[in-house]
DNA sequence: TAGATTGTTAATCGATTAACAATC
DNA sequence: TAGATTGTTAATCGATTAACAATC
């Protein structure tokens, strides 16, 4: 199957999430296209061409089956294998990410948390025992972790990003502010929180001069 | 000036910390498209169309001006001017939200928190002392508040965006994972954080297929 | 001047949308 | 059958990249 564009995972992800949705709700069987379409604010010629691309036929005239739908996104995206991530860095923003209940779905658990805050280390954040940093590398060799969450300072980040590929890591899901130069088969996944604050506060800006 | 796409503003907000983080650092006046291309991974050409749609002209064989340059971004998104915001919902990451100090580089300031949880009303989250609900709205009008940040559970989001936007919010930031109705002149930007695990899923399963 | 860099037009690329025959 | 919906090709749109004259 041809690799799917970023934009197409991010749309099967929102398939996914509605459809599990509406499956559980309203306990329909099928879904056609335009109603998809409507509720996602996507064209309906779109959704399906992402179904087709993750080897999905419709019915005529019906629409496309619920279930099936579901599991041919799950399958596609990898939901059904499940995998560990060890999240380095716990700040406010790791212990929310620790503490969030919903990752299971998506076929990702987090096993281990680390920080080197002396403060920290032995404490217990969201049920996970606060790892010190030594024990990084051996870990993730140990379990053969394949994904990072990196919630650290900024100015750590490239460094930790060493250590992760060196122990073993094909994946770094990143919320630090930093670009991060990795191998070429490390996939590096930025979520720079703030960098939404350019396309509000440029509306915002608008709105005041009206 | 034209509209600018939210391609372009996210671009814009790349550069912006980049120039402001090079300018501390190194002490460096000017910088050409190529330098900020390489550091950004993006397209020379780019760079300078990007700098043209926000007024900067650069100068042959030199580049742009460090300084005027980050002016120009920061007028242009508007991050000179000011802007108040209110967060509701203090769960984890509306916590970490109000904890994270660098907001204010880009004008806003976070200056109420809301919950609707008795246990959570009353005390202080990151230095703010958690308002009830029922006094979002008089808040929101009589401080002429135009954002607000979302992070409550999905359930409750569309009703909450409806009660912000009849209280006059002209912006939401909603870190829930539903996509919220509103008017046309109010804007959403929407932060669903798992979506990234899309990307990260299929590119483990791919990399576990080797 | 020579040469590096800009500014801008043209070409390419990829994604989205429109159109419509095939299907159930 | 009639009609709604799919699947797919073609057209459109917008964003990115290449090319190169103008500039300092």
């Amino acid at each position: 199957m041809a690799r799917l564009s970023r934009l197409v995972l991010e749309r099967l992800m929102r398939y996914y999430r509605f459809l599990t949705e509406t499956a559980a709700k309203e306990a329909v069987e099928t879904i056609t296209s335009g109603e998809i379409a409507e509720a996602l604010e996507i064209d309906p010629t779109q959704v399906r061409k992402d179904f087709a691309a993750v080897g999905l036929i419709g019915m005529g005239r019906v629409g496309f089956d619920v279930c099936e739908a579901c599991r041919a996104i799950r399958v596609t995206l990898g939901f059904n294998r499940s995998y560990e991530a060890v999240l380095v860095g716990t700040g406010h923003l790791g212990g929310a990410l620790l503490a969030y209940p919903n990752f299971v779905r998506y076929g990702m658990r987090i096993v281990a948390a680390f920080d080197n805050d002396k403060q920290k280390i032995g404490q217990t954040v969201a049920g996970q025992i606060v790892k010190p940093m030594r024990m990084l590398k051996p870990f993730i060799k140990r379990r053969k972790i394949r994904l990072a969450i990196l919630t650290t300072p900024a100015h750590v980040s490239q460094m930790l990003a060493d250590r992760l590929v060196a122990a073993g890591v094909k994946a770094i899901w990143n919320f630090t502010p930093t670009g991060l130069a990795v191998p070429p088969d490390v996939l590096v996944r930025n979520e720079h929180i703030s960098i939404g604050l350019a396309e509000i506060a440029y509306h915002l800006k608008d709105q005041a001069a009206c």
